[in-house]
DNA sequence: TATGAATGAGCCTTCATTCAT
DNA sequence: GATGAATGAAGGCTCATTCAT
């Protein structure tokens, strides 16, 4: 599993076979096939493992304020973006856009997803309960901020413009503090918790060659200025 | 290119090969390559020609009050999501998640984005000097709303739950009506302009067997009414 | 390695294709790539395997009079054009002619040759100081001689001409025993030494149509005859 | 033709294709199955085109002295080998391995060998005639002179050591003054006539990267050298 | 005549999968 | 359990040749 990680992560799902993922095991490639049916099943075993053990960490945040979780939650989501290198990013895109012609994958991405957006609909609604949030629609929002917490990642990684994911986390801030909280609620600078990362992913110092940059972002700056110019802090 | 444009939406990009795109014509698979240095010179051709004529259609909104040409702008953006079938907007993604594999590919969907953004720029721009929308950084807004509809369209088509986009929809008209227009301003109902649609894209009728449905999204109503079940319309 | 030698004497170098290769086999052109990286990695290995062994074989010869040395030595070259088959030598010569093209070949090929002139200029060093060879200098008759047996193998097998090898041979002689052998030594008709043939050519009796042949060979009869009219025994 | 050989020279016989040399005419690819019903009769025309002319230059050592004539032939033997590309030489010999499998190659290359083999003869018969050389044989002689002309020439392109060429240059005269000349008869080292060189293959600057080298003869040099050490003028 | 386009056979190579040991 | 070897299907690409215009 952890070879396969490493596999995808370094070369991509396209690129992934058999024999790359045993070169970096200890076995031969016959003996994956010994305990997995096919590569397909070796996948199937792979984003089950990939996506599991969500749930436990999750359970961290219980007991905390919900203003304090939610945090967390947003906190934890952008941070991965950071944390994580493009290689496993970008991997995990091409495996989310093999769902659909993949029935098993498509399950386990939406269990996935699933446990995510229950945790945050289970914040918003707690929050809802204690007043801290105003009165709304939960699953909405949920699915609002998701949809938007995965496109600024999508379109971080595909196109290579961290400031995206900034923006995005800028505004998400801004959205939250005026749309969710309550006025007498604030948005904690100084996290009470953390959502314990997943440390099987850490760096594997495998990625492929990170193809945005600071330099490309440039241009952005440059367009984006142009346009809202009369705005003080763009960026 | 259409016949790629074809064979992409049926088999997907991972499934693509020479053959299948030849076979969508009358040429043979020799002929591609005759015109084409190369499978992939003939994907980037193609990519061009996906994402060419966005600029000369996004014209049309021209010269319309900014709260119209951003309506029709969000309309436009979630019409295509139910336009279109499953299987452009999975050929579409896993086009995306080559981008970082690919340079070319990942310019050209650079600039398409680039092209997308800086209409939502614009119009934003537009409207906050016209007095439609309240102050703020139009180049956060729009990244936040890019990453937004772009997640709501990931999720809808990776995890097969068209809810997902529709909540996605209803929040941001929420979030235009009180973060981005002021008091005064209304979002149109009826529309004055309409985003003219790709007509090249008409339905190709040849989708792959598309895996989510209604009957899926059952459990989805489950899950999210019973975690949100005092609240009276999650869906 | 024989299967490709088998291949290459029949179809000959440009028309050697791995699946040709592997119709010689046991195996599927499929594990011929399991075994080699590519046509080129197994070519690489088969020139190795062909021009490997000249030196055990050479050393026959050691210990013996240098005349007999010499003798063995002509008697091989010549032999060798007769007693492989057509197919061999056409084969070999279209290796030869990759060599500029390639570098690997080219090297194999020196290192081959070089043994080869080796053990000429040895044999030659060796006779001039046992006094049965004049003074003369090894390396330039050695590359004569090892110019006209290239020569005439080359002519003879190009052009399907027997005759030019045996006048080569001829002249061999007569050149070795005028210009080489003191007045004392004489070249030695009952050999007694032999120089060792590479068994690993037996004759495979898979050439592929002889293009030469006697009645060609009537032309040249009547041409020479013509032109050295008054000589006895032109043939 | 003259597309046909600069292709040849630039890119060797296997590389050659319809669409190279059409790439160095004025025509398209098309024309030239128009007026050749194949890449074979082309390559026939060519031959034919490459090796035609040669007795018309032969004759301009018509009427000289037979030793004159001899040196003249050498002389133009040797220096095409050096005048000519690498390009040229390697070209020729690909076609010259090509004849085993081609019957028309075949003739054509026997047609010119006979034609440069019947001169010699000649030469060779009018110095018998005129006293000038020995009695000999010369089909004989000049078999084996052609011969290691031939072999030389081959030796030097194909392992890339002009050496080669240069010592069968001196071997060859030695050969030649002590064996084919009478006492009283003198190698001429001011040439009265030179043997006219083809002017269609004038250097097309266009020949591939040559692989040989001085500095790889240092290796042969050193060898030699020390087969050869008791004497003066190995080079 | 000339040509651009088209074609099909064939080549090298990759890879999931099988299997004897 | 494990593995090295083997395989066949498929993919990208080349090229001589054909053909309508």
């Amino acid at each position: 599993m952890q070879a396969t990680y490493e596999a995808l992560c370094a070369d991509g799902y396209s690129d992934l076979t058999a024999q790359r993922i045993a070169d970096r095991t200890e076995m031969s490639k016959g003996s994956l096939f010994y305990h997995y049916d096919s590569v397909d099943d070796l996948l199937a075993s792979f984003i089950e493992y990939l996506l599991a053990g969500y749930g436990h960490r999750a359970e961290a945040l219980d007991g905390f304020p919900p203003e304090e979780r939610l945090a967390a939650y947003v906190e934890w989501w952008f941070d991965i973006s950071t944390a994580e290198g493009t290689g496993h990013h970008t991997a995990m895109l091409e495996l989310r856009a093999q769902a659909p012609y993949n029935e098993l994958f498509q399950e386990k991405l939406r269990e996935s997803d699933e446990a995510l957006r229950d945790t945050l609909v289970d914040i918003l609604t707690a929050g809802i309960e204690t007043g801290a949030f105003v009165d709304h629609d939960p699953a909405i929002a949920a699915d609002f901020l998701l949809g938007a917490f995965v496109g600024a990642r999508v379109r971080h990684f595909t196109l290579g413009r961290a400031t995206y994911s900034e923006h995005a986390y800028e505004a998400t801030r801004e959205y939250i503090e005026t749309e969710i909280l309550t006025p007498e609620t604030t948005y904690p600078d100084e996290p009470a918790v953390t959502f314990p990362p997943d440390e099987r992913f850490a760096d594997t110092g495998d990625e492929h060659a990170v193809p945005s940059g600071a330099e490309q972002d440039d241009r952005t700056e440059a367009a984006t200025a142009d346009a809202a110019s009369e705005h003080e802090d763009t960026e």
